[in-house]
DNA sequence: TCGACCGAAAGTGTATACAGTTTTTGTTTT
DNA sequence: AAAACAAAAACTGTATACACTTTCGGTCGA
């Protein structure tokens, strides 16, 4: 079982989702996008199922998919769970703190750096995300990095929908120093920075709701 | 979109494989599937798909779908992620306990001891986990509670594969004193009642595996 | 002019068809 | 008797067909 078709399919339209090409509401037609994939609507099907199972598109009966449009009350219980489980995981890369662990983490901080310096968006969105998932990785817990990659999914949509004043490059910054109290085994601050980190975030939540694109061609092109 | 049969097929493979009527590694053969709730393999194969992303099957390419066999690592890795949310939501329960959530929790406990007192296994393993989904949901975090009810199911079908001496009627007794300790607002001791509850469950996970079962038919009437 | 109704077009939901792969089974060969 | 091979059966992967629902455009009536 299994396409490499579909699975080519949903992380098109994820990328879309979550670098804001496709916009909070947007129908997803399941016939264009088979024509601009070059399959069949089965295929296509498949792949939105898997998209609503993760919570970025919503399916009504009889009527299509639809881009997510999560409210704030969602984001905010979003950014609860994700500060559950990073504060936890803070505590544990403290106490298992490497040489070659912190590299890593640094490492893909000078990629979110390059990225920014570029104004290159998508792979901005990307990377600031997957330093969370390179922190579970790193602790070894594929299960936590799977399941943070998913949520981080889910709150770049929010973050995009209720974009507030509090600007990307902030979230770097605090990972730089982040880190420092991570390569200095320095637990309290540690936790208190990531804590900080996902709280501004939820903080500056506001109602920013912006039109539903109807160009599905032009948004994955 | 979206369609009840769907579902159905789903949460009638997820309860089979839960309660254990589908060993791990069985083949579910589409039409085989099809047949038994009259239905097209399409509506199985969706079924299916969804039920891979909840890692309670296997697909492989060509060859079909397969009852999930977690290895301990990846299991002792679920657990892990369940302290991380449950340890967090035990401290944020006790900030906001209320005589009615207490109450929630004790009808639900009420429930459990009958099912064990009935020597009712399905309903002893769907209760036992939803306890823990219950909190969740008592605490008014959706997400969370969506979120542990998809651990749970995972962390079913691991302690079924590799289950210890550690009887099922333990787990009750713990939630009694989880509660107790809710009640009584000691955070202290809710949280270490609740890491020794999820503890235990991993620390007697052994090398106990069974046969795969043959007969669909059997396992879902 | 505006709203209600009706028919056509478009879209979703399920079943079926068919090509390609895997598994099985029966036969042959060593 | 065991291993190897070959044809057939069974199964998966994808496309297509068709019924049913929603949506859209236009017409009629108030």
């Amino acid at each position: 079982m299994e396409s490499s078709s579909t699975t080519q399919i949903v992380e098109s339209l994820t990328r879309a989702i979550v670098e804001h090409r496709l916009h909070p509401g947007t129908k997803l037609a399941e016939q264009k996008l088979a024509d601009h994939f070059g399959v069949s609507r089965t295929l296509v099907r498949q792949a939105l199922f898997q998209l609503a199972q993760n919570r970025l598109i919503r399916l009504e009966p009889a009527r299509g998919a639809f881009v997510a449009t999560p409210s704030v009350d969602e984001a905010k219980q979003v950014f609860e769970v994700r500060r559950m489980l990073e504060l936890e995981m803070t505590r544990s890369f403290v106490r298992q703190v490497t040489p070659a662990r912190i590299k890593a983490l640094r490492a893909h901080i000078a990629e979110e750096k390059k990225a920014l310096a570029n104004n290159d968006v998508p792979g901005r969105i990307e990377l600031l995300g997957d330093f969370h998932v390179r922190m579970a990785e790193l602790m070894g817990n594929q299960v936590l990095a799977e399941l943070l990659g998913e949520l981080i999914s889910r709150c770049a949509l929010i973050t995009l929908m209720y974009q507030s004043t509090h600007a990307a490059e902030h979230s770097s910054d605090e990972h730089v120093a982040l880190v420092e109290a991570l390569a200095a085994k320095d637990e309290t601050l540690a936790v208190r920075l990531m804590d900080e980190h996902l709280s501004h975030v939820v903080d500056n939540l506001t109602f920013d709701r912006k039109l539903p694109t109807n160009d599905i061609a032009m948004a994955l092109s």
